[in-house]
DNA sequence: AGCTCAAGTCAACGGGCGTGGACATATAAA
DNA sequence: TTTATATGTCCACGCCCGTTGACTTGAGCT
């Protein structure tokens, strides 16, 4: 083979890519290390060589995606209209919105005893924590975990289970229907639902 | 080694027995036949003579608990109440009520694609249609869908996930809190909020 | 008893996997 | 130009997997 053109951190950043996007579509143990060093137009010896191993390229892809899950601006405001909008939109490759993408990588390598620990760690510290921090008052981590769990049902019933009964439906009421039960989940007192709503 | 006694009924059902088992725990793909066979006390040779295919043991474990998915006497009523009680139960081996345990068994291999077909027909006939079934009105698979994502979210949040928030709150609190989620999201019209709360 | 056939075991195959060491080559310094 | 080193390829190892065919052994019948 014609050897490809010399340079480490371009070659790196293409496994990167690959193997998030590999990672994206099947789960951790799925993807063979020769699928995306095949993508990426590099031999597999060269992924061990860049990230140790397997785990370790996983690892990298994970905390590549890192940082600010909650888009930049989020409020405790908006945050039911934001998860509304994640729950319903589509996954499309070439999206700079990165946010599906980041939820689904770890939804799908949630059950791989490989990954677990890493897949763990990373939902906990990048979505839920920050979630968590974000509203106030009683019991915030439970009142996330709630909205979370509808955010990843739904992400699941939609990509996984390729179940779609959303865009089957009116976007309008589905979004209305979204709304009022992520207030319903991030209210503060069980009883009170949702404030301001414009 | 001393070859097992003869009783081809027995044995088939010690197969489907530690299938189950293995396949609840762990994911489709990370299930050996040799870690089942060696459970069920057989050589692996036979679940490849007796289902055929890994595929095809897999299908009949899930066939296996089939059926009633809803629990007898689930009624439009009584449906939310069941549905966070289903959403905070902790699974333990040898309990008696296998609801938890199949929605587990569907969730843990849904993302395998070896068993992606198998585990979405099964989903959609036992677990989404009865629901949607069960509930009138206006766009009943739409708000089953909306419920089952919040069951199936938890699901994955508290045993998948390995984070509990449910359990560490008082659970009286978080009980009020499903209930009154699972009423919003099975409502017939997108304002109501339930009916009578007991 | 002896016979028969289902029930179960054993050994091996082909294939994919992740990984490591030996080799080749393009780039950059001397 | 020669040399040195980072960069990338090739090859093969060991492991585990699902599956198959030939063999063994138990149970039931006459």
């Amino acid at each position: 083979m014609s050897p490809r053109v010399k340079n480490a951190a371009a070659t790196r950043e293409a496994m990167l890519a690959s193997a998030g996007r590999r990672f994206l579509q099947e789960s951790y143990e799925n993807v063979g290390l020769r699928d995306i060093a095949g993508d990426a137009g590099v031999d597999v010896a060269l992924v061990s060589r860049y990230f140790g191993s397997k785990e370790g390229l996983f690892r990298e892809v994970l905390r590549g995606s890192k940082g600010n899950w909650l888009e930049a601006g989020v409020t405790r405001e908006t945050l039911p209209a934001w998860l509304a909008c994640l729950a319903t939109r589509n996954h499309t490759l070439q999206d700079d919105r990165q946010d599906l993408e980041r939820l689904l990588l770890i939804l799908r390598s949630a059950s791989s005893p490989k990954a677990a620990r890493i897949v763990h760690e990373s939902f906990r510290e990048n979505v839920l924590t920050p979630v968590a921090d974000l509203i106030d008052g009683e019991d915030p981590e439970l009142r996330a975990s709630l909205a979370l769990s509808l955010v990843i049902g739904s992400t699941i019933l939609r990509t996984i289970m390729e179940v779609d009964a959303f865009s089957t439906c009116d976007a309008g009421p589905v979004r209305e229907r979204l709304l009022n039960l992520f207030r319903t989940a991030l209210a503060d007192t069980p009883a009170e639902r949702g404030g301001a709503s414009a």
